[in-house]
DNA sequence: CAAAAAAATACAATCTGTGGTATATTTTTT
DNA sequence: AAAAAATATACCACAGATTGTATTTTTTTG
């Protein structure tokens, strides 16, 4: 066990410029623009600098360049496994391109009353918006370039990279239409949240596209909480006609449906089809693998790491730009054709 | 959709003192230290900070003092939903602490090939040491303070809060043989992990303790991945006389043996018994609850920021820290006595 | 009330870089 | 070979704070 010896008084750029026995902004320059200095000049530069281990504090770099390669990464700090997963994809999507474009990733967990500081910061990721549209207008006053992701937002002039979510929705009862279900009924999230209302949307498009209209029943609003997702699946399920096909507005409220039903003794999917929405890994380890629609979460983080990465390079000018991308439905085991439900 | 407009120049600690008709340095000694300015003036500076909203520069205050209050959290860059949940549990842990403490987090993921630069950074939490030694060696070095959680470090001198895996195992085997089983299997994870090896030395322990001695084949080593956990699963049930429990290094695989059992009709549990780690919530959804043993993640990474905020402090002397936490065993209904397996 | 002590404040150096400009040097052109 | 152009480097003024020291102001005290 042996103590680490105190570091050497740390080594600033004086010292190399004194060792390689040129002037200080001969070695800013070298380290900088590769094009200035040449020759002999430059040789003894970096040789100083390997010699030394030089490495320029960034803070004195920041304060004379007034530039920050930090990214704050403001997201919610919601707990449980669902969100778990999708928040850490969206992270490692982000700090991955970070980490490739040589930027500081900065995490800041919100909740609707955190009042936050972007101090120092270069530019932001909004991710998930909840309650804090105000932290949103604090930056976007601020000047530092900002990013929203899985967040239309067209009443604000910020970049913004969104899910597809009404066409998934849509998408993913297409398909149970195709497999000859009529009786589709829809328990959705939280409507206050854009996705739970655009995936409404989009199961509503899809029925009245082909001329289905169902019972105002069929159609159940909930917090995304299992507790609710139960009581939804539990009503349903009761109802004297019952759904042939529930689609969900979450991967998780669709395994408490296939528990409910497992627990009423209905086979899944012989008697009931069910799409989830997500892609949630743990559609899979149920007994019966979930259909569902997964979202490009990887890409969206990426992609808002790189036109971020744009904005904070600052010579563009500033077209607001917003993305939507498209969702693809995943077909496993939770769904059957109707025709062949009579087994 | 209102264009921002440009905020106006930076306002710095020179514009505060000239509007409050002092000098920069009592401005400075207001911010700062409540003590020295009193009166009049101290009035006169809060006013007019309060009218031109200033703020300091992060930057220069930092290269000021040479000190700085961003903390870097090294974790892993793995996958999957398991890992998910655990990295986000000790992500909000981390960021929640750190917020009030007014530290600022940085993210840094890694892999065991990742070389990453410490610069600006004031302290550093390196959660799940994988093959990246050398990059806490360099942490050491460089005099930042640093610290481990999920590790427990013996040859080095760091502080380090680490989970007492042999003991939570030892726990669980313990509850099984106190439900009469003696036939107890276990599934080991990496054994290169500490973790894992930990897990299978307090299986062991319990077992001897209790003077039961078991085939070769009751001890399945594993990557922690579920294929693998698959064929152990399948290869214990098979056995002639096979395990009346078995005991996983961790809940996915423990997951994974359900999924198993429900297959080849062994029920759960009526003729097998199960104990996870880690108490993932996935041990929840499936149609018999998980028992385990439940880890004090985020008391783990309160922990650490706080020690470590101690040692960016700066002040204390630098007593090197071993912290072990104890786990807790979360009985579920995956487990039942022997002798009422019978029916 | 003056002198001494204490407190408050201003000045200037420092932290470590960047970047514009002036000067010195080299290269190219005529 | 001289003039013009291009290039390399040094010098210096910043960036925005902190902090030790000198100085001024205030308070205390004999």
């Amino acid at each position: 066990m042996r103590r680490q010896k105190e570091p050497a008084k740390n080594i600033s750029i004086k010292h190399v410029a004194k060792l390689a026995g040129v002037s200080i902004s001969t070695v800013s320059r070298v380290i900088n623009k590769n094009s200035a200095v040449k020759g002999k000049n430059r040789t003894q530069v970096l040789e100083a600098v390997k010699q030394l281990n030089y490495q320029p504090s960034v803070f004195a770099q920041r304060l004379a360049t007034g530039k920050s390669n930090v990214v704050a990464l403001v997201i919610p700090r919601y707990e449980g496994i669902f969100y778990s997963f999708y928040a850490l994809e969206l992270i490692r999507g982000i700090g991955t391109l970070c980490e490739a474009l040589k930027l500081d990733l900065l995490l800041h967990l919100t909740d609707t009353k955190t009042s936050f500081n972007l101090k120092g910061v270069g530019g932001i990721i909004f991710a998930d918006l909840i309650g804090n549209k105000h932290q949103l207008e604090e930056a976007l006053g601020s000047g530092i370039p900002t990013i929203v992701i899985n967040n239309y937002v067209d009443h604000l002039e910020v970049n913004c990279i969104a899910i597809d979510n009404a066409g998934g929705a849509k998408n993913a009862v297409k398909y149970l239409i195709g497999l000859g279900h009529r009786l589709i009924a829809h328990i959705s999230g939280d409507l206050i949240t854009q996705a739970a209302s655009k995936r409404l949307e989009g199961y509503e498009a899809a029925l009245k596209e082909n001329k289905i209209s169902l019972p105002a029943e069929f159609i159940i609003k909930t917090d995304y909480s299992r507790g609710q997702a139960r009581l939804a699946a539990e009503k349903l399920l009761k109802l004297s006609r019952p759904p042939t096909a529930i689609f969900t507005a979450s991967d998780s409220m669709a395994l408490e449906v296939m528990a409910v039903a497992r627990e009423l003794g209905v086979r899944i999917p012989e008697d009931l089809s069910i799409v989830g929405f997500d892609d949630n890994p743990s559609g899979l380890y149920g007994p019966v693998a979930l259909t569902t629609v997964r979202q490009p979460l990887i890409k969206m983080a990426q992609e808002s790491v790189r036109e971020l990465s744009l904005l904070m390079g600052g010579t563009k000018k500033p077209i607001t730009k917003k993305t939507i991308l498209p969702t693809e439905l995943i077909i496993r085991e939770s769904c059957q054709s109707v025709s062949s439900s009579k087994n």
